[in-house]
DNA sequence: TTGAAAGCGCTAACAC
DNA sequence: GTGTTAGCGCTTTCAA
């Protein structure tokens, strides 16, 4: 085969073009120390005439490194995922990586691929946020590429992982809904039994905050969803406000069922935090913003990134050593929604309660 | 230099493996129909046996074509930019590929770096939303990579576009506003005068709707916005209900900003759509469940995905023909907070309203 | 239907 | 400090 430069102009282009050898562009390239200004800037100048690029492929197949990473999470426009990846973008770009999108939809068959190592060679890393993949999959994952696991922890894992105290984290805004004298305080969130992920980790915490604080647990009040969108949170919600007996908190497991259920309170004319009271988790932006503000357990999100990164960064320097199992900070952010109920909060929702 | 195989399995082992030459393992990983069944089956058995993946990054190389598409966006943790890159991920599904985030936080020299072909020879196309790029860089760019603009249109330009026409919507919102006998037309989200994108579109729209309507246009309610969060909208809609002429009616420049400025009413008592109404763009998914519900001009997002992505596709297919502009349609939704005022709002409003 | 071999553009070992 | 060259793993032309 003839040489076919597909339009292309490449490092020997250039190096005729400046009347040196491909050696000496490539070190031009690639900020090497040994090249007299005067080359360097020749080369240089031919680069620009030529609009040379380097391509990324080739340099990618001959250094074993392509500068990619992927992070794969079940939908990008979750709020959660969007601001983690946001942040894994800046913390990667501290590298030089470009990060790769891989939307799971949370399916096993496509979280499989990403265990499976679906873009081998082309990925140096993946951080891996699982939903239907259990810890099985996970250690039985035949790719060499270096993982990091996002959520919940699997147990005795040859993997890495960063995480917050899922269980700890839910424990403390039950406590807190407690502590505001709430006696009945429902759940909105729970899987089916043997899901994975961190449901079952938050409904763990939900039930050692109700012990702590004394309370009963009620089977009754604790709603499953089968997803985390907003749209569940609001039927989960209508349907323990339409009961006899209505909670008079509820603990949401993540921040868009939370605002779902404010949702379905508002519809109904019953005031939050004076009818009930509602808790969140992730602080997503939208929880400074919504009517009222919502309270949630904030994970650290930009810390969660870094760690996870540069974990990656760990394994790909040194690929050895024992899983790491990082624990970022949480923190309980207090707003409206289970704050102290205001003279005419509580006129206003009386007024308007109970329809 | 020996044969340094790195302990990656490629298609040598696998053909040595199954007694056939690496041509034969290739057209089977390909699927290629003149095989044997008997030789595909035993080729198999050996690329499951050794786990063998292709490298993609020699694919790459060899093939000129590397399977992955650019999304460069300002933020992907916009909601507006989080539920394109989702479409955009499904879009760019249908046809293998694999969606890589460049996140460009509107800064001109990170534009500039997605304009000179910074991931070249990587991606096979790049959909790119500009905030800071104007007409003229985006005209003089070097790279070849086929590439689609969204936003605004670049009048004359030579680049593919997707995009709604902002003009005509702005336009539709704001008579929407007037027809329900809106007087004072207050605007959030202009920019700086020479500013590229949309806000200009819109803000045109606006002045245009208000001549159809017959109102007066009046400058001291134009609000500008730095950035279009959410913080930006709040500010500016509490500046303007603190004046002493508030308006009667606010068109925020995109979702963020209404949502913003819900909460800047909201903050002083002022009822939403009974004082003052409120209208959005983008409608993310936010709006639904905002309290009250947001009125907003609906982008089709998974067309606007749909048609940039086909048109890359296009582009990879035939390179040649003049650039297309393709206007996708939209749409204004209307809720809460320009809708009728009810009774129990007013009521509501009006107990609560300008403390 | 399968095999042999060239070469995609780059990096790095080695020579000068 | 600069040049020569092998080869990363794959696809593809050409031959058998």
């Amino acid at each position: 085969m003839t040489r076919v430069t597909r339009g292309a102009v490449g490092l020997r282009e250039v190096a005729g073009h400046a009347g040196v050898s491909v050696k000496t562009v490539s070190n031009v390239v690639n900020d090497y120390v040994h090249v007299s200004p005067a080359t360097r800037a020749r080369v240089q100048r031919a680069i620009d005439e030529l609009h040379y690029r380097p391509n990324l492929s080739a340099r990618s197949l001959r250094r074993g490194r392509s500068g990619l990473i992927a992070l794969a999470v079940p939908e990008i426009d979750f709020p959660y995922f969007a601001e983690l990846a946001n942040h894994v973008v800046r913390a990667a770009e501290a590298h030089g990586w470009t990060v790769l999108i891989d939307q799971t939809d949370g399916q096993a068959r496509r979280e499989d691929l990403v265990l499976g190592g679906i873009r081998n060679h082309l990925i140096d890393g993946v951080i891996f946020s699982p939903l239907a993949a259990g810890p099985k999959q996970l250690q039985e994952r035949t790719d060499r590429v270096p993982m990091v696991l996002l959520g919940e922890r699997t147990t005795g894992g040859t993997i890495d992982h960063v995480g917050i105290d899922n269980v700890e984290a839910a424990k403390e805004a039950v406590l807190h809904l407690a502590a505001a004298g709430r006696t009945r305080i429902a759940a909105i969130g729970t899987q089916r039994p043997r899901a994975s992920g961190t449901s079952r980790l938050r409904a763990r915490g939900y039930r050692a905050g109700l012990r702590a604080a004394g309370l009963d647990y009620d089977d009754s009040i604790v709603m499953t969803a089968k997803s985390y969108h907003r749209a569940e949170g609001r039927s989960a919600m209508a349907e323990l406000l339409d009961r006899a007996e209505p909670p008079d908190a509820v603990f949401c497991f993540n921040d868009l069922l939370a605002v779902g259920a404010l949702r379905a309170a508002r519809e109904r004319g019953i005031d939050v935090p004076g009818d009930v009271a509602v808790v969140g988790f992730d602080d997503i932006e939208e929880c400074t913003y919504s009517s009222p503000t919502l309270s949630s357990l904030r994970p650290d999100k930009a810390r969660i990134a870094h760690l996870a990164v540069e974990l990656l960064a760990g394994r790909l320097a040194d690929g050895s050593g024992p899983a790491q199992d990082v624990v970022a900070p949480h923190e309980l952010v207090v707003r409206e929604s289970s704050g102290p109920v205001h003279d005419h909060g509580r006129t206003r929702g009386g007024a308007l309660s109970r329809r």
